[in-house]
DNA sequence: GCTTTAAAAAGTAAACT
DNA sequence: AGTTTACTTTGTAAAGC
């Protein structure tokens, strides 16, 4: 009788000392990506719920609680790349990437409520880059036209709102390099000239020289 | 009515667990496998592979093979007779005939049309797309257990089917559920 | 869970020229 | 700027850590 109370105390003993940890590395991931509090709390949500449904099991808190964190920035359209969550996570990107995949198919979220506008991934990047509401409008407009024709499915989300960015900078006399533009949107030069490319070409853009 | 005629389905690679019914002794076996590794401290089996038919073949000291890269059930077959005739020169018995099991067929393929992903993933249940790792959407078919990799382009891959019935079964069901959901007349409403 | 093996799809990354 | 090579995803068995 004893034995067995001892060991439900340390059994909740461990899972208190887990969600301590836990909550304490959502804390560190937070704050250095500067995230909202609502996006903080339904990070926890999340893990917590994902912890009742037993869906920790063979995956490190780490790349759970990064996983959470990513999808929390998805479900409330708080644009963050996972590089960025990768960056001060202790677990690799293909890791938290896994860790995402699961809870995202275990606690019912969709794509949908996942979907993230390339909009706000727009507006993420030029003001990163100091780009001006014309340059965002010219860019949306670039995005909405190639999503029109067909030119997006598959296609790296951030690598295309790089593209458009640099594209609607040239347009509206506001360059930024490829270099600048790709950095913030954590992807290759290579990526955004392919891009790019295809987008100029397939939407008839008549770029300034 | 689900139109298969214009989907197209190829085998790309056929993986079979082989029991040969005799234990082997691997020091001895690398010896007469030209093209082999063997490095017990980081995988426990010999990797060799063969040129004609081209597969590769995982060889563990139980007796019991993987062999991997086969386009047919036939080189499969062939393979493990010719690796047979080669145990026997170092002494090995066969008392029975190898027992082979095909686990899992990967096809590539066409469903002839091109998709919105984007559209796709919102109205397709149980799928995953998520482009900023992968290009295209995951659809996993529970009878029969197949996964099917579906690309803006049509394109398809089609793995952990058992055989080629099964994997023209999943395809057929997964264009059932994209017709269901109004996804597959779509040509020009992006 | 991991290790190793095969092959395709289409996109992106890393390393070069 | 563009090429080559390599890696991302899917599934599967083997023996052992």
């Amino acid at each position: 009788r004893l034995r067995k109370w001892q060991s439900r105390l340390r059994v909740s003993d461990a899972a208190e000392r887990n969600l301590a940890f836990a909550l304490s590395e959502l804390d560190r991931i937070a704050s250095q990506l500067k995230l909202p509090r609502h996006v903080e709390e339904e990070a926890a949500r999340l893990y917590r719920e994902a912890v009742r449904k037993g869906l920790i099991r063979g995956r490190s808190i780490e790349s759970v609680i990064a996983a959470c964190v990513y999808a929390a920035c998805r479900l409330l359209k708080v644009p963050r790349t996972l590089d960025e969550i990768a960056d001060i996570s202790r677990v690799d990107k293909k890791e938290i990437g896994r860790s995402f995949r699961f809870i995202a198919r275990n606690l019912n979220l969709t794509p949908k409520k996942l979907f993230v506008k390339p909009t706000d991934y727009v507006n993420k990047f030029a003001d990163e880059l100091g780009l001006s509401e014309k340059v965002r409008r010219r860019a949306v407009a670039i995005l909405d036209e190639a999503y029109e024709k067909g030119l997006t499915s598959g296609k790296s989300p951030a690598g295309l709102v790089a593209a458009a960015l640099y594209i609607a900078g040239l347009l509206e006399d506001e360059k930024r390099t490829q270099r600048e533009v790709a950095e913030v949107a954590r992807v290759t030069e290579v990526t955004v000239r392919n891009r790019y490319k295809e987008l100029v070409e397939k939407l008839n853009l008549k770029i300034p020289v | 009515m689900v139109d298969m005629s214009n989907v197209k389905l190829r085998i790309e690679n056929i993986v079979a667990s082989v029991d040969l019914f005799t234990q082997l002794n691997l020091e001895k076996v690398i010896e007469i496998c030209p093209n082999s590794k063997y490095n017990p401290e980081e995988f426990p089996g010999i990797i060799c592979r063969f040129e004609e038919p081209k597969v590769a073949l995982l060889i563990f000291s139980s007796g019991k093979l993987v062999v991997t890269g086969a386009k047919s059930v036939e080189d499969i077959e062939r393979a493990v007779n010719k690796l047979i005739q080669m145990l026997k020169k170092i002494g090995a018995k066969f008392g029975r005939a190898p027992q082979i099991d095909i686990q899992n067929m990967v096809f590539s393929g066409d469903i002839g049309m091109e998709f919105n992903l984007d559209a796709v993933a919102l109205s397709l249940p149980n799928c995953e797309y998520e482009p900023e790792q992968f290009p295209g959407v995951i659809y996993r078919v529970k009878e029969p257990r197949a996964v099917i990799l579906l690309f803006s382009s049509g394109k398809i891959v089609c793995s952990g089917a058992k055989s080629e019935h099964d994997a023209w079964e999943a395809v057929r069901k997964l264009l059932r559920e994209l017709e269901k959901y109004g996804l597959i007349e779509e040509e020009e409403e992006w």
